[in-house]
DNA sequence: CCTGAATCGTTGAACCTTCAACGAACCTAG
DNA sequence: CTAGGTTCGTTGAAGGTTCAACGATTCAGG
């Protein structure tokens, strides 16, 4: 871990609530608008998104699960209400039998372009307005190595 | 909202998935050090937290919801299972009728000092053994400012 | 006063996530 | 080949959060 002051100072302190905040407040200030115009929650919204990036639309349960920054049991769930809802359909990797693989379909495409206008203004006015752009590259780049070390 | 343009570009969309990786996986790390050390979860530690560092432990339920970045109805149910547990204790309030005081208990206070130190280091060590003294007070910054957006 | 609106907190149901257990497929060493 | 370990995904149960509805209290205006 780190052999440092046990206890935040003042400036430590500051910036941790300020984080904290933004990470507890901000799933719920996009989730408003995500379910108002396309009924998903954020995490729904992510794995279509993900998909709707990938080659041919379609992605190993795994790895969409790590894109989405969720567990693999979570986005079983999850797959399974957006496959009854027609959004996205799921069929066996023909290269490894294990795997699973899910592929955005057309519904889940226009679900998609219900939701994203949306969801970027809202991104934009909540985040990128506040920040010119040598500020948004720098929190970009902390907001990256801090994942770096969650991730590990 | 905005009037700029509809989509993020490759600078922008770097940083809001990193940013976004931060806000959905900074919880679950947090979480595996106080369940392990404390049996909590991050929002039942910010509470504890919360009051604490208020006077005389107490704080009345609005406020602390408030604080905690969590809504009210969420607070009432983490409230009686932290009170059947005897870590918190609530009373009404004797200017209000309206508004139920909370208060952290010795047990309550014992609870926390079982999470505090490990959890600090933890968040030493994913967050400010990364940035350096300018970079944490830039971040705190850029947070702060998003943070008054979202609660906006 | 008195009435309507707003604030405060709680509750139960619906919903979502986590957790542990499991079966199936693959991989590797002997 | 095959036995043991690993990876992959699903499942059901347990636990936590959200949402809407509610009762109680306070506040503002007439």
């Amino acid at each position: 871990m780190s052999d440092e002051a046990p206890w935040l100072d003042e400036a430590e302190m500051t910036t941790w609530l300020a984080l904290i905040g933004v990470v507890m407040r901000l799933p719920g200030a996009l989730e408003v608008q995500l379910r108002r115009d396309a009924d998903l929650n954020h995490f729904e919204y992510c794995v279509l998104v993900g998909l709707e990036h990938a080659e041919g639309g379609t992605m190993r349960m795994s790895d969409l699960a790590f894109l989405c920054n969720g567990s693999l049991s979570r986005l079983s769930h999850v797959a399974r209400r957006l496959e009854s809802e027609g959004l996205i359909e799921r069929f066996a990797c023909p290269d490894d039998g294990r795997s699973t693989l899910a592929r955005l379909t057309d519904d889940g495409r226009e679900r998609l372009a219900q939701a994203a206008p949306g969801h970027v203004l809202l991104v934009r006015s909540l985040v990128f307005d506040e920040l010119d752009d040598t500020e948004m590259r720098q929190m970009g780049e902390f907001a990256k190595r801090v994942l770096a070390r969650i991730q590990a």
